[in-house]
RNA sequence: GUCCCCUUAGCUCAAUGGAUAGAGCCCCUGCCUUCUAAGCAGGUAAUCCAGGUUCGAUUCCUGGAGGGGACACCA
């Protein structure tokens, strides 16, 4: 039983209770893992909560729910603590089986769970092709991308998608750019002055002399898209689609989705432009009105990224979720609003804005890249740091605060890299299932048996039984609050706890042989935790370090 | 001027409104004939300020202080 079956049962045991109690639940029962002072498994503030409505004295309620939970199968004592909680310890032996399930079902996490039967497609880095990507965009598809397999994990239909502005005024002012440092002309005043172009120009085909503008704008453009994902694979990020602004304005969507809106009153004149009506629309967010269609007649960006995002939900997408860098905070308002006047329910849409990056070389902040010039390309970064430690790095902190990543420490091979920390828990425990085939204890591969209920009993083997319980409920985490930090986290927690039971509890060498397989099959849940969590931030497992 | 994010130990960060606020690093003291010392055991140390809501606030609300970012008929 893991716990988030249990949490389900519990809760149904619960409200049985409360019933025959008289007093009513909240509609969330959330079951905590108690702090460290006390000695329980699970812990509940249900009867407090109880207690507020039935105006009825909280312990005593802890004391009648902890009396009907101590008859669930799975639990050894329930037990009322001040002010109100009921602390619950485990039967080892459902901890045991919670072991087994992890390490021989992995795939039934979170499926008796539930979730909502949705399709979610999450949209992040959709960098423009306009130059290399940026590190900043690292910070997006490390989110995106864990949260796509996390998702999946949980058995939800989860597509990562990738918006490319390859649309036409971009790609002549970037045509134009280019040619002009291919003949050593100024750059155009509102064009690309990255230092990239001159690299970019040189490397072009020998017919390049012949190139326009629109020309050198293919070929840049090209190059840089074909750079983009490169280095998406480089950082082991994949998408399902890659979606061209171009096929959009080919397809006739965009205006196909100013009649839309236009039909559902949403869309006025005034100046000689098209405006969307997103300041008093119902459920606006957005604080003035915005334009669609230029007095020109060309239309803004905006118009094209509403079409995009109703072609979204037209695709059959009910979630839909879009990552931003901080520098596009601002635009989260009015996007909200142009889901609005889609006519979408505003819970239906959620944007990440993640913020930035600071990278330092231990004290040093580092402020721009020797090749790129202002900015520090995700490349460098990969390149310098590998993509394991970018990616557990960026996975470690919530998308709300600032990020400071340090490159001395992510290039360090030791137990101050957090990244090294948890993957040589799993080196270790991997060479202790080569030592115990060669010794004889269990050949490799062979399934271990359920253990005995005296084995698997000291706090260090406890301690772990218990963590590993909490793995499934760590990825629903990270699914409610959109973010995969709770998992990093959780595995260095998880690592933590290795090394006492590593010290205190010899497996190959074990008193007794078959204490020393229960003790393999507890290290092989650990084993497969931090494999699968590491997995899951698109961070390797190493057999050998 | 308006808006967004942040402020927790010396440093980098955790904690769906719950109990005695957790880790890692740094520093100090011990530990390698026994499954990897990239490790273990022990020690010191923290919620920016003022109000409010609540049985209960690091968490929510209001105001203030400090830091970072954004505010085009640009993309």
């Amino acid at each position: 039983m893991i716990v988030a079956a249990l949490r389900k049962k519990l809760a149904y045991e619960a409200r049985k209770w409360a019933t025959t109690a008289g007093v009513s639940l909240p509609d969330n029962l959330a079951v905590n893992a108690p702090p460290a002072h006390v000695k329980a498994d699970l812990s509940l503030p249900w009867p407090l909560a109880a207690a507020k409505a039935a105006k009825k004295n909280p312990i005593e309620l802890a004391k009648s729910l902890a009396e009907h939970l101590s008859n669930v199968a799975e639990v050894e004592s329930a037990a009322a603590a001040p002010p109100g909680f009921v602390n619950i310890v485990l039967r080892n032996s459902s901890l045991c089986a919670n072991l087994k399930a992890i390490t021989l079902a992995p795939k039934t996490y979170g499926e008796d769970e539930g979730g909502p039967k949705t399709k979610v497609l999450i949209e992040f880095v959709s960098a423009n092709p306009t130059g290399p990507l940026h590190m900043a965009s690292g910070r997006g598809a490390t989110l995106g991308d864990s949260l796509i397999r996390i998702m999946k994990r949980l058995g939800r239909e989860a597509k990562a998608e990738y918006y490319v502005n390859d649309g036409g005024d971009r790609a002549v002012l970037l045509g134009e750019s280019i040619m002009a440092r291919f003949k050593g002309t100024p750059v155009p005043e509102k064009g690309y002055q990255g230092e990239y172009l001159v690299e970019l120009a040189a490397a072009a085909p020998a017919e390049k002399s012949g190139w326009d503008a629109k020309r050198w704008g293919q070929y840049a453009m090209d190059t840089l898209l074909a750079s983009h994902r490169d280095d998406m694979k480089a950082f082991d990020v994949s998408f399902d689609r890659w979606y061209l602004e171009s096929e959009l304005f080919s397809s006739g969507a965009v205006p196909a989705t100013l009649e839309f809106l236009k039909g559902r009153g949403m869309v006025f004149e005034k100046d000689g432009a098209v405006w969307l009506g997103t300041m008093n629309a119902e459920g606006s967010t957005d604080d003035k009105d915005r334009v669609l269609v230029k007095n020109t007649g060309k239309p803004t960006y905006f118009l094209p990224d509403i079409a995009y995002h109703k072609d979204k939900y037209d695709r059959g997408f009910d979630r839909v979720i879009d990552i931003f860098g901080a520098d596009h905070h601002g635009y989260v308002p009015r996007m909200k609003a142009a889901i609005a006047a889609l006519g979408k329910p505003a819970d239906s849409y959620h944007a990440i804005v993640h913020q930035l990056i600071h990278l330092f070389r231990g004290q040093e902040a580092v402020k721009m890249s020797k090749r790129a010039g202002t900015f520090i390309p995700l490349r460098e970064l990969i390149d310098e740091a590998g993509k394991d430690a970018c990616r557990f790095f960026f996975a470690l902190r919530t998308p709300d605060s600032h990020l400071n990543f340090d490159l001395e420490l992510a290039k360090k091979q030791s137990s101050e890299n957090p990244v090294f920390y948890v993957q040589y828990v799993h080196a270790r425990i991997v060479s202790i299932f080569r030592k115990a085939a060669e010794a004889g204890l269990h050949p490799a591969g062979a399934e271990l048996p359920m253990p005995n209920a005296r084995w698997l009993t000291s706090p260090e083997e406890r301690v772990l039984l218990d963590k590993l319980a909490w793995f499934p409920e760590v990825l629903l985490d990270c699914e409610r609050l959109l973010s995969p930090h709770p998992l990093a986290n959780y595995l260095m927690e998880l690592a933590g706890l290795f090394h006492p039971f590593y010290e205190k509890c010899p497996v190959v060498s074990a008193e007794d042989p078959e204490q020393g397989r229960a003790r393999l099959l507890l290290i092989a849940g650990v084993r497969d935790a931090i494999r699968e969590g590491l997995g899951l931030l698109g961070v390797s497992a190493p057999e050998q370090m």
